[in-house]
DNA sequence: CGGGCGTTTGAATCAAATCAATTGGAGTGG
DNA sequence: CCACTCCAATTGATTTGATTCAAACGCCCG
């Protein structure tokens, strides 16, 4: 499957493996940044504390938790390699949200001064650093959309697909996912309860589009990465387009 | 809780008149950036168009419409007075959503590479524009968590309320809000139906927290701007709370 | 005045949440 | 090594909040 991106299902998110690598390149070289080990579990920065400082993901998972003042919380997106973090606290100079590590890797920490100083001096930067605020936005608009317009089933799907995209934007296999993520967490993450995206995955795995890989249900196989997008659209097909292709079977 | 900033409901939108037209300058200082008026009903850009330029809004209302690929859509956000438009365009070099004028009024015009030159030039200008994105990464994630958590009375009522707090920010009254907006756009925008917003505003009426200002039903008196955000933490209180208080009356 | 859209409201239906019971792994300690 | 606990996950039964379907109303505009 995807040879070189047939078909762009995810249009915010196009971006290369070399792109990325150019970017640290291109940090590394202007700013020398401090490289980090974030362990599983603990938090990279936290909601409330001082802003200065931006991370950027070279190896590792992170998660992004957004809270409201009444405790309601959210998992409002995902960090992979490549990923910039902390954006939101650069308005007000203090971070919105919090970020957490669910899977050990190494973050390049990136002060915020030094790179606007750096950004003066190279163009290259100064865009990097606009594009990955720009893709961030365009992102979160996407993933509102399919929280916002797609049943269950679909949202959960098309939370797989956009994970494989990630892996495969990235140069890595995308016929196996590791979640490092509850259904609770991925429940909360979609809008819907645990119970929800636990029947959902059941019936992914029923439709063989995709397998569970591992006892503790966590890792799964992914056979067609396309066989998923289509799951997404069969979902919010019209029953009538559904009849329609069984009588044409 | 929070020891300064009194009451802020509203984490990442904290922002004042003041600032708003410190940016105005800063970008009329640099850039001398072409005033354009929109008419309601015309579009500002479409998706897939050519990015080159940002824009500010100086007066008006504008939606974000964001498309998928299968023709879903869903009205991402909508812009005030001094917010930035554009920048989802700046990753990949066309812009991903629709900016449609919902109410005239007056956008500046910034093009892009003008704007990255004066960056150099002026910090201060480099920091607005950063501030921006940043605030709009952080407002588009609070939207989430609203559309994501709460029920559709309270996910209607904070609706209101943030517009009402866009409308503070500003110096603008707030006792009266002018929607403009069907109920059918409301509800794409708040992911439910429009039967489902109408039913919602029936019931801020009937409980007082909102009034009908015109025959068009587009117009709304809000008496109290507490009122709405207390309606909110009301819904999503659990049931033993609000008999508690019921008793304790 | 009449047509068309936007809105409201009611009744029926449905998808997802909630409640509840069970299974299964991972880890602990006797 | 097994018994035990704890937590994650699954699955079923029931409830519920929101959607869907339908009808009626009101406003604006030609």
């Amino acid at each position: 499957m995807t040879p070189l991106a047939p078909a762009d299902t995810s249009p915010a998110s196009r971006r290369s493996s070399l792109e990325i690598n150019q970017t640290l390149a291109l940090l590394a070289q202007h700013l020398q940044p401090q490289r980090r080990i974030v362990h599983a579990g603990e938090p990279l920065y936290r909601a409330g504390e001082r802003f200065d400082r931006l991370f950027v993901l070279n190896s590792g998972l992170v998660k992004i938790v957004n809270a409201a003042a009444d405790g309601r919380e959210q998992v409002a997106g995902l960090k992979f390699r490549g990923d910039w973090l902390g954006f939101d606290g650069i308005a007000d100079g203090s971070y919105r949200c919090d970020a957490v590590v669910l899977d050990t890797g190494e973050a390049w920490v990136i002060r915020y001064e030094a790179l606007l100083g750096a950004c003066v001096d190279s163009r290259a930067l100064m865009t990097a650093l606009h594009a990955a605020m720009s893709r961030e936005i365009a992102r979160d608009r996407d993933s509102m959309l399919s929280r916002c317009t797609l049943p269950a089933d679909a949202r959960v799907a098309e939370f797989l697909s956009q994970w494989v995209n990630s892996l495969a934007c990235r140069g890595l296999r995308t016929d196996q996912i590791a979640l490092r993520m509850t259904r609770a967490e991925i429940g909360n993450y979609l809008g819907m309860t645990l119970e929800t995206v636990s029947r959902a995955l059941s019936r992914l795995a029923r439709d063989q589009v995709i397998g569970f890989a591992s006892k503790g249900r966590r890792e799964l196989s992914i056979p067609s990465a396309d066989a998923l997008s289509a799951f997404v659209q069969r979902c919010i097909a019209p029953p009538e387009t559904i009849a329609a292709a069984a009588t044409s079977c």
